[in-house]
DNA sequence: GACTTATATTAGTTTGGATTGATATTAAGA
DNA sequence: TCTTAATATCAATCCAAACTAATATAAGTC
């Protein structure tokens, strides 16, 4: 399932939103979930069963109950996704910010030839 | 409809992907994913019609024509949402990435009162 | 082992959205 | 005005995904 479709559900997004906060048992999202939506049990196990597949939770067994969290993996796709886009509402910060945000690795050492002065 | 809902159907995010690189007719949108997906016109305009209405694109007309071209205000409705778990793959970036991208507007005139160390 | 608690899975039903074919709208050109 | 071109809209069909009820699995407790 893509990660777009994982996230069209309000549930499975709101269900992330609980698990930013921290670890949640099974139960206890389906305590808070079910209450939310009016949805069962199998309903919310489903949903999760959706989350860990497509990589945005990760479970932990302790006894017999399953310890949810949020799993980045999901989310840096779609960020991904959005970055092809990000210069469409950052054109300014974009030089700067990226440069930044990549650590610097590529210029850094450059010996300055003479046709490093703009690429494409 | 929910942002991430048009972003779950495949054509819909060819035709942002597409509208990135300029903007296109209607007529060339459907010529381009029409084949790529083997979908009619009458598919295409209602995907462009959804992208219109959902924030994600924006049209002019021009005799006959209508060109399309992309509205940052649904990406960034996603990059929002997203945003709510970036710091859970950019945790050492966070603070200065943030101060730099919110333009130093917060802190830079706060005149440092008692608690303002930290705020929850 | 019987019982309970926590969670997952399965089969079947329901429903919203994607698609098509047909038609409507709008503008240009003869 | 009649015709062609470009696009949008409508009604009907189809399918995937969300849901429920029931059942299965697995680990604790008595």
């Amino acid at each position: 399932m893509h990660v777009f479709e994982v996230l069209a559900d309000p549930v499975r997004r709101r269900i992330l939103e609980q698990l930013a906060h921290g670890e949640m048992a099974s139960g206890e999202v389906v305590e808070l979930i079910g209450a939310e939506f009016g949805i069962t049990q199998a309903a919310v196990s489903q949903h999760l069963k959706v989350l860990r597949e497509s990589g945005f939770a990760t479970v932990r067994a302790e006894a017999q109950r399953r310890l949810y969290s949020v799993d980045v993996a999901g989310l840096r796709a779609v960020d991904a996704w959005i970055g092809q886009f990000r210069n469409f509402w950052e054109p300014k910060l974009d030089a700067l910010a990226t440069e930044i945000a990549r650590g610097k690795r590529e210029r850094r050492n450059a010996p300055m030839t003479k046709r490093s002065g703009k690429r494409a």
